[in-house]
RNA sequence: GGGCGGUUAGCUCAGCUGGUUAGAGCGCUACGUUGACAUCGUAGAGGUCACUGGUUCGAGUCCAGUAUCGCCCACCA
C-alpha cells in the first residue's frame, strides 16, 4: 500500500525547522483529493456498518463575514471528535454549511450599499436580494476556505446553504405542519421592534443594556366634573407619576396605584388630566404596582410597555399608539407628532415645567433593551406577527435533557436551560426583512374590495419608496404588473384567512382574488433550529437522513444555547420524534489578550489566518485547545501560540532525528506485548506509552480535548524526547553491537505519538508520519488520517521499570545538580561515585544504567559502590536521595561552608516532610480511619526520609 | 431581583471522582553553539491555592458564608 500514500511530497532532507506554510496546503489536498472527509454511509456487511455511526452537524457560520478565533475554537474542537472518532473506525460525518443569517447579513448590504449612497428602497426587494446574493456567492468560498486552512476535515460535497432546497423545505414543511397544529399562529401583541433595523425581533434578540438616565416626577391634575361652561374642573389637587419615558405621556389611557397602597385609596375611580393634550385618564387599582418604587403611581400606557400592556388588559383601557414604526410620534401625539421619540420627550419635558407640572428630576440608572443587531434601543410596540406557541414543545424537550437523552458538556448549563425552558414565552418568527425564509402564506385579495399595500419604487419618480395603498384591480388600472404587486404587496388585514402551503399555491382555493404571498421572512434562528435535520434532507426519509440522525454532538458557543440549541431539541423532536442529538458541547468564548471579545467593529478582532500564516494551523489549534477548558472563555495571545509552534517543531525535530538514525534501512516497530524482553529504559517508555494511551481514549471519551493533548505534549516532550531519545543516543554510540537497538522502540513510541496527537495536530504528524512510515516495515495503513488511534489496548504495563527508571533520572539531575552548583564546565567529564544504599537490587539497577548516568551526567569515572564508607569523603559534594547516595569528589572546587550549607538546606526540606508525615503516623485517628494502603504509603515514606536524614547528617558529620 | 462562572507562581492558565513535597507555558536567574531541535538544552528562583467557618484521619479539591471581577436571566415604571 505503500504506493498509495503522498510519498512524493515528502521532502529530502527534511528542513531544519517545520515550515506549516509550505506543508499543510499540501497535506490538505492529499486528504482531501483521497476523499477521507466524505460521511460515506458504508455497505450493508461491511466492518464499518457494525459500528455506530459519528455525526456532527457543524454550526453554519454567518455568510455576513470571514470567520474569527470563535471559529477557530470551533473548528478545532470538532475536528479533534472527528478525526478521533474516524481513526477508531466509526462512519464518520462533519456537514458543514453556512447561515444566510438575515438580519446581521442584510444589514451588512445595506451598509455597502450606503457607501454607493442608495438604500435597499431605491433598489426595490428583488434587486436587493440579487446584490445580497452576490454577497453571499462572494463569502461563501472565502468561509470554506478558512476552514480548510484549519485543517477542517469536514465533508465539502455536501456543504449546505440555510437558503437551499433541502432547508427551503425543511422550513416551510415545519411552519405548515406547526401551523395546521395550532402552534403557529398570526396575531397583534406588544413585540420588541427595532426602528433601524424596522422589524420586529424576538426577546433573545433584545440585549439588556444597564444606562445612566433619569426619573421624572411628573404632575397629574385631578379633574371633578365641568365647570359652568362645561370645561372640566381642576380641583388643585394632583398625583405625581415617576417616569423614565415622558414621550410615552401622550399614550398614557390611565393612572395606577397599588390597592394596598394608603396613599392613593380615596384617589381611585378619580379623573385625572393630560393637561397638553386636553385628555382625561382615571386612575385605577393594579396588584402589579410596586408601592416602594417612584411616588407609588404609575402611568399606564399600554400600547408601549409589556406591564402596561397587561395592566390596560385587565381594566379595559384602549391601547393608544404615538409612535411610528421609525420612533417618531404619530398624529395621536398632537403638537409633537413628527417628532423623533427623543426629542419629543425633550419637548414635553420643556412644555410641562413651563406648565408647572414637572415636579422634580432624578437621575436614574435603567436598563433599556437594544438590537442585538444595531444597539439601537428597540420600542415595545403592538404589531401583527407570527408567533410559535412554545409550551408545547418545551415539554418533551425538557424531559429529555432530565432523563439524560441529551446530556450537556459541561454539565452546569444543563441548569441554565432547563430554567430557560420551563419560563418559555412565545416565539415571535416573522421579521419585516427582505433576506431570508419568507413566510410560507399566501392571502387571497378581492380585486376591487380589499385595499394592499404595495411598496413600489417609480423609475421616473424621486428616489422615496413610500407604500401605496390601492385595490388590486386600481393597480392594474395604473399599469402596475401583477408580478409587481405579488412580489411588493402587502395584503394581511387582521381577519385575512392565510393560506398556508408547502409549495406555491397557483390559485385561490375559493376561486377568485388573487393570491399575494405574505411580506415577511422568519427569524434566522427558525431554519436554524431545524439545522440538524434539514441538512440531512428531512423531511424526505433519505438514506442520509436515516442514517446518521440523530447526530452524535452539537458542538457550539454557550452564548446561543437558547436561540439555538433549545430551539433545535424542541423542534428536532417535534418534527422527527427524536432528540436531534445526544450530547451538546459547548466551547467559550475566545478573547483577545487584553480580555476584550473580539469584535470587527471594535477593532480587537485577530483573524485566525494571520494566526495560521505566522504560526501554522496546528500550532494555533493546539492553543485554542489547550488554553482552557470546557464552557470556559479564554484569553489568547500570541506569546502562547507559540508555544504550539515549538512543540510542532519539537516533534518535527525528533522525529527527523530518529529517520536520521534509521538511515537507508527499514526497521520492525517494537510490538508492546514483547516488550518484557526488552531492556529497562525499552519497558520505562512503552509502559509510559501505553499507559498515556488509555488516559488520552479517557479524556477524549469524557470530552476533556484539553488536558488531553497536555498529556501527549508532556510525553513527546519530556519523557520521550528529553530523556528516552537521550538515552538511545547513548545506547547506540557507547555500546554498539553490546545491545539490543533502540531503533524498533524509537520507532513504535514515534509512530504511535504522532497517532495520538494526529485528531489535535493533523498537519505535521501527517507530514511526519508519511516520512517515518517509509522508514518502517508492518505499518499498513495508507494514511495517518485514516490509522487506527491507540487506546492502550496493549495493556503492557511494567511499574517497576517506571520506578526504576525515576531512579536513574534523579540520580542524573542530582549530579547535574552538583555541577551546576559548583560551576563545573558542562563539557568536563568529573568523576563520580553512586553509593547503593538500598542494597543489592539498588546496585543491579545502578550498573544497568551507570553507562547512561555516565554519559547524561557527564560523570567520568563513574564508581559504584555499595556502601557509603567505599567513597571518598574528603572535599565531597553529596546528594542523598532514596536508596542512592551519590557522591561527587570536588577537590579544588570544594568549599566547606558551601558544601555545609548545601547538605543543611537538604536536611531541613528533608526535616518538614517528615514531621508532616509524622504528624499524619501518629495520628490514631488517621491509623483507624484511612484506607491501608495510604497509611502504608506514608509508611514506607517516612522510611526513606529517615534514611535521607540519616545519611545526611552523617555526611554532614564529615565535614567536621 | 434571581442564577452561573472565575479568583492557584510576575503573566496566561491546568489540576478528573478529596490522599506523596500543588503543575505547565511564557517571563525571570545562571550556564551552554556536545552531530534532532537556540522555535533548543541544563540547573534554578518563584505559590499562606481570595477570605472566614465547617465536614473529614486528611481539603486547592466537598459544604456554608464573605469579598471581588465577569457573564446570563428578569415586565419596578
Amino acid at each position: 500500500m505503500t504506493e498509495d500514500r503522498h510519498t512524493e511530497t515528502v521532502q529530502q532532507p527534511m528542513a531544519k525547522a517545520y515550515e506549516p506554510q509550505t506543508t499543510e496546503d499540501r497535506v490538505y489536498r492529499f486528504w482531501e483529493s483521497r476523499g477521507y472527509f466524505k460521511g460515506s454511509i458504508p455497505e450493508p456487511g461491511s466492518p464499518a456498518a457494525a459500528r455506530q455511526p459519528f455525526s456532527i452537524i457543524m454550526p453554519p457560520p454567518n455568510i455576513t463575514g470571514e470567520l474569527h478565533l470563535g471559529h477557530a475554537l470551533m473548528d478545532a474542537v470538532e475536528d479533534i471528535l472527528i478525526r478521533w472518532h474516524r481513526m477508531l473506525g466509526a462512519p464518520t460525518l462533519w456537514l458543514p454549511g453556512v447561515d444566510h443569517a438575515g438580519i446581521s447579513t442584510q444589514n451588512a448590504v445595506e451598509r455597502q450599499l450606503a457607501k454607493e449612497g442608495l438604500s435597499r428602497h431605491d433598489l426595490g426587494r428583488d434587486e436587493f436580494e440579487k446584490r445580497v446574493w452576490q454577497w453571499v456567492h462572494r463569502f461563501r468560498p472565502i468561509i470554506s476556505e478558512q476552514h480548510r486552512r484549519l485543517g477542517a476535515s469536514a465533508d465539502w460535497s455536501n456543504e449546505v446553504f440555510t437558503l437551499d432546497d433541502k432547508p427551503q423545505l425543511a422550513v416551510r414543511t415545519t411552519f405548515k405542519k406547526m401551523f395546521d397544529d395550532n402552534l403557529i399562529y398570526r396575531g397583534e401583541r406588544m413585540i420588541n421592534w427595532c426602528p433601524r433595523c424596522q422589524t420586529a425581533l424576538s426577546d433573545l434578540e433584545v440585549v439588556h443594556e444597564e444606562q445612566q438616565g433619569s426619573l421624572w416626577y411628573i404632575r397629574y391634575p385631578v379633574v371633578d366634573g365641568t365647570d359652568g361652561a362645561g370645561q372640566p374642573r381642576l380641583t388643585g389637587e394632583h398625583i405625581v407619576v415617576a417616569t423614565t419615558r415622558p414621550e410615552t405621556y401622550v399614550g398614557d389611557t390611565a393612572v395606577a396605584v397599588n390597592p394596598k397602597d394608603d396613599r392613593y385609596t380615596s384617589c381611585i375611580g378619580r379623573t385625572l388630566m393630560l393637561p397638553i393634550i386636553q385628555r382625561q385618564i382615571p386612575v385605577l387599582a393594579d396588584e402589579a404596582i410596586e408601592m416602594e418604587f417612584g411616588t407609588g403611581a404609575v402611568k399606564v400606557t399600554p400600547a408601549h410597555d409589556p406591564t402596561d400592556f397587561e395592566i390596560g388588559q385587565r381594566h379595559g383601557l384602549r391601547i393608544l399608539n404615538v409612535m411610528n414604526k421609525d420612533a417618531t410620534l404619530n398624529e395621536e401625539a398632537g403638537p409633537y407628532a413628527g417628532m423623533d421619540r427623543y426629542d419629543a420627550r425633550k419637548a414635553m419635558l420643556r412644555d410641562l415645567e413651563e406648565l408647572g407640572y414637572l415636579e422634580k428630576t432624578e437621575p436614574h440608572t435603567l436598563t433599556v433593551g437594544t438590537c442585538d443587531r444595531c444597539h439601537t434601543v428597540v420600542e415595545p410596540l403592538m404589531s401583527w406577527q407570527w408567533f410559535v406557541t412554545m409550551k408545547p414543545l418545551a415539554l418533551p424537550a425538557i424531559d429529555v435533557v432530565k432523563e439524560g437523552k441529551i446530556q450537556f458538556v459541561p454539565d452546569r448549563f444543563e441548569r441554565i436551560y432547563l430554567n430557560w425552558m420551563e419560563n418559555i414565552r412565545d416565539w415571535c418568527i416573522s421579521r419585516q426583512l427582505w433576506w431570508g425564509h419568507r413566510v410560507p402564506v399566501w392571502y387571497c385579495a378581492d380585486e376591487d374590495g380589499d385595499r394592499i399595500t404595495v411598496t413600489l419604487r417609480d423609475p421616473k419618480g424621486p428616489p422615496d419608496a413610500a407604500p401605496r395603498v390601492a385595490t388590486y384591480n386600481e393597480f392594474i388600472a395604473d399599469g402596475v404588473t401583477h408580478e409587481t404587486i405579488v412580489a411588493h404587496g402587502a395584503w394581511a388585514p387582521a381577519g385575512a384567512t392565510p393560506i398556508v402551503a408547502i409549495e406555491t399555491p397557483e390559485r385561490s382555493p375559493n376561486g377568485g382574488g388573487h393570491l399575494l404571498q405574505d411580506t415577511d421572512v422568519l427569524d434566522t434562528w427558525f431554519s436554524s433550529g431545524l439545522w440538524p435535520f434539514s441538512t440531512l434532507g428531512w423531511p424526505l426519509r433519505t438514506p442520509e437522513f436515516e442514517y446518521w440522525y440523530p447526530t452524535s454532538v452539537m458542538e457550539t458557543g454557550y452564548d446561543i444555547i437558547f436561540l439555538w440549541v433549545a430551539r433545535m431539541i424542541m423542534l428536532g423532536i417535534y418534527n422527527t420524534g427524536e432528540i436531534p442529538f445526544s450530547t451538546v458541547y459547548l466551547h467559550g468564548t475566545v478573547r483577545n489578550e487584553h480580555g476584550q471579545r473580539m469584535s470587527k467593529s471594535l477593532g480587537t478582532g485577530v483573524d485566525p489566518l494571520e494566526v495560521v500564516e505566522k504560526y501554522g494551523a496546528d500550532a494555533l489549534r493546539y492553543t485554542l485547545i489547550t488554553s482552557s477548558g470546557p464552557g470556559n472563555d479564554m484569553k489568547l495571545s500570541e506569546q502562547r501560540v507559540e508555544q504550539g509552534r515549538n512543540f510542532a517543531n519539537k516533534l518535527w525535530n525528533a522525529t527527523r532525528f530518529v529517520i536520521a538514525m534509521i538511515g537507508d534501512r527499514k526497521v520492525m516497530p517494537a510490538v508492546p506485548s514483547a516488550a518484557a524482553t526488552l531492556p529497562l529504559e525499552d519497558r520505562w517508555i512503552i509502559s509510559r506509552l501505553e499507559g498515556l494511551s488509555r488516559s488520552v481514549d479517557d479524556l477524549l471519551g469524557k470530552f476533556e480535548m484539553g488536558e488531553a493533548a497536555r498529556q501527549v505534549y508532556e510525553f513527546v516532550w519530556n519523557e520521550f524526547a528529553d530523556w528516552y531519545i537521550e538515552i538511545a543516543k547513548v545506547r547506540v554510540r557507547e555500546s554498539e553491537g553490546a545491545t539490543v537497538s533502540p531503533l524498533p522502540v524509537l520507532a513504535y513510541v514515534l509512530e504511535r505519538s504522532l497517532r495520538l496527537l494526529h485528531p489535535f495536530m493533523p498537519f505535521v504528524t501527517e507530514e511526519l508520519w508519511q516520512a517515518l512510515v517509509q522508514k518502517i516495515d508492518g505499518v499498513d495503513d495508507e494514511a495517518l488520517i485514516v490509522a487506527a488511534y491507540p487506546r492502550g489496548e496493549s495493556g503492557f504495563t511494567d511499574a517497576a521499570a517506571e520506578r526504576d527508571v525515576d531512579v536513574l533520572i534523579d540520580v542524573v539531575r542530582a549530579i547535574r545538580n552538583i555541577r551546576a552548583e559548583k560551576k563545573v564546565e558542562p563539557g568536563k567529564f568529573i568523576e563520580a561515585y553512586v553509593v547503593a544504599t538500598g542494597g543489592d537490587e539498588m546496585r543491579a539497577l545502578l550498573e544497568i544504567g551507570a553507562t547512561y548516568i555516565e554519559m547524561l551526567s557527564r560523570a567520568r569515572p563513574l564508581h559504584i559502590d555499595a556502601a557509603v564508607g567505599d567513597a571518598p569523603r574528603d572535599q565531597v559534594a553529596t546528594a542523598v536521595l532514596e536508596g542512592v547516595t551519590v557522591v561527587v569528589p570536588l577537590a579544588g572546587l570544594f568549599d566547606t561552608a558551601a558544601e555545609r550549607a548545601r547538605l543543611e538546606k537538604q536536611i531541613a526540606d528533608a526535616e518538614a516532610e517528615a514531621s508532616r508525615i509524622d504528624s499524619k503516623l501518629s495520628n490514631e485517628q488517621f491509623r483507624a480511619k484511612a484506607p491501608a494502603k495510604v497509611v502504608a504509603t506514608e509508611e514506607e515514606r517516612m522510611a526513606a526520609i529517615r534514611a535521607r536524614i540519616a545519611g545526611l547528617q552523617a555526611s554532614l558529620a564529615e565535614l567536621g
